[in-house]
DNA sequence: TTGATTTATTGGAACGTTCCATTTAATAGG
DNA sequence: CCTATTAAATGGAACGTTCCAATAAATCAA
């Protein structure tokens, strides 16, 4: 039953009648062994109720087995669907990784990262929080550690990013909206701290430009990345003299938030406004009504950073190449059918 | 720069011209040590760019200060929602918990316990996934670990268990239908292989049996849960000759699904039928309409089990009391207004 | 001064593995 | 039968810490 003090290796070697040595081997199911001899270790190895000390190993070995996954919003269920496919593919190479919140607080994150490089991780990938200070992982760097990047990069950072196209999945959602007959448009939510905040307003910009969107016609209003955000933005540009009559939001969470407020206002999203998200996660499918949105192919990148940092690690290398994934606009409800003679007239009321 | 092989403390030793000991003293933070000794230390620390090795420490310690949190499903934002509260207690106590994601596999949920137990955690907080084998955690008992589960407990055992008041919140939610003039009554999604299933589905009975809802008028409708699981409940309820005129949900999620089924019909949430979610997560108030949910403090259990876990490895034991948390009916607009002449007519409301 | 006490520091033996270099046993070649 | 060769098993030295017991240095009591 519950032997008091833990067994080691001895205990099993002592229990079977062979060297640790032996019993070593066996655990690390070597073919130099008798297979009767391995079958006799092993049964040892039940009767004592043995529990394989990783600690001890590694102290020997050099090399850990380890690997964390560093989000920066498990609340959030774009990140959590990212999440679950780097797991998915770090199963199946037989490896449970510690996942571990950084509740997008940098100095969580330092905490985090500490405490993995103490574990003795073989590597790592993070989806950093949001204002990483630059040196952030050069601890993680000149100790060797492969890490990649997915979903935000850090501006100026040698490690390797897996991560959408954002810029031209933010000029397709734009495109969009103008080929409906939009002629006022706004980017909502989100603030410049981020890279990807650049990437998308960059790409927004752009098919403004190609387009023919007047720079006056293309209004920019930063907000938190939450529904709230949402919320807020909405609010804000509809008080406008000449309201904008389609949106571009930073992500889904912006864009359910505005459409709630659209609601609440007794306004018809799609028709009386038209909103577009991005990143496409699981809930814009089912909401009311379906959000249209700019599909990143979540967990496929998590997949795609899991099995760099595999291949990283198994190369004994700490570069790898960038990967930007394709994105395409997944056209539901949220931005109503094209826009007829409706110019800028109507719009029931302001408020 | 990048010294090739990692220090240890004995190359801190030496650039500081001190012993091992005393460095080992310092990192502890040792009061013996004169100050301007550990400062000299420190500074030896900082030039030889040193990670401690916790594995090694663990060795000689014997016990780990790692925590692990053991989540069936992280993509759920209630269990989201409950890893966030655990994390904040953890980490006002210095300590970066480890969270691991099981799937609801109960094979995944083997190894993760398994990779946890041999890194040495210290304890673990587990939601246990769905169809856990009674055995699954014997391993833990034997070996002394402190567990705790939340949310979650198992058929038969000696664990301590976190977790709301699934009856009483079930029983709350039922009367509150019953006192909106509801006599034919359903319960939607959920399956017997969860504990909890037959706690909300026994508060659901109680409620009708007091109350005085006919057995045949109230309608069990097993199903997933989720979203899709909601959906299909109200399909084939709606399809029976006299379909029930409320639901009470196994959770948000199936009451969400059972929300947009009804929109999908024509029907209208709350007035056509009336929905009472399970949980209370975020996304409940910002639905339309909002859900009238039972909420269970979700994050406050999730805290409530770290402390306990914390306490257990403080106290060198492997039992704790169970805690049965407070819940409330939080109402919102998912049932709509009282039912008048409707039918089974007048009959105010009751609780 | 001398011994007793306190304050700082230190050597060395663990901790539970791995893995190299050996030893021992078994098999084959002549 | 002896030696080479192969197969199987083993002892012991690491790995980087902690912590006990011991030392060295400083302070105090007498």
């Amino acid at each position: 039953m519950a032997s008091r003090a833990k067994a080691t290796i001895l205990d099993i070697a002592r229990e079977a009648g062979v060297s640790k040595s032996t019993v070593s081997l066996v655990l690390q199911g070597s073919g130099l062994i008798r297979p009767e001899t391995a079958l006799k270790v092993r049964k040892a190895i039940e009767n004592v109720g043995y529990v394989y000390n990783r600690g001890a190993a590694n102290l020997r070995k050099a090399h850990s087995n380890v690997i964390g996954m560093v989000i920066n919003d498990l609340t959030n269920p774009f990140f959590a669907e990212m999440a679950v496919g780097m797991e998915r593919v770090f199963q199946s190479a037989g490896i449970v990784p510690f996942i571990a919140n950084t509740a997008e607080s940098p100095v969580r994150q330092e905490e985090v990262l500490k405490s993995l490089m103490e574990q003795g991780v073989a590597g790592l990938v993070v989806s950093p929080a949001r204002g990483t200070a630059p040196g952030a992982f050069r601890r993680l760097e000149t100790a060797g550690v492969p890490v990649v990047f997915v979903m935000r990069r850090l501006p100026e950072s040698r490690i390797p990013v897996i991560a959408p196209d954002n810029h031209r999945g933010a000029y397709l959602a734009t495109a969009h909206l103008i080929g409906k007959g939009h002629r006022r448009l706004a980017f909502f939510g989100g603030s410049p701290d981020l890279v990807v905040y650049h990437e998308r307003l960059g790409g927004f910009r752009e098919a403004c430009e190609a387009l023919g969107i007047a720079p006056a016609d293309r209004l920019v209003f930063e907000g938190e990345t939450s529904r709230k955000g949402g919320i807020a933005c909405l609010e804000t540009a509809l008080a406008m003299a000449a309201p904008p009559t389609a949106a571009l939001c930073f992500n889904d969470a912006v864009a359910f938030g505005v459409l709630l407020a659209l609601r609440k206002r007794g306004l018809e999203p799609g028709a009386d406004f038209a909103v577009v998200g991005f990143d496409d996660v699981a809930e814009a499918e089912h909401y009311m009504p379906a959000l249209t949105s700019v599909s990143v192919n979540t967990a496929g990148l998590g997949e795609r950073a899991a099995h760099v940092v595999l291949k990283m690690i198994q190369s004994r290398t700490t570069r790898a190449e960038d990967h930007i994934g394709a994105v395409n606009l997944v056209v539901r409800e949220s931005c109503g059918p094209d826009r007829k003679g409706h110019s800028c007239a109507g719009m029931g009321d302001a408020a």
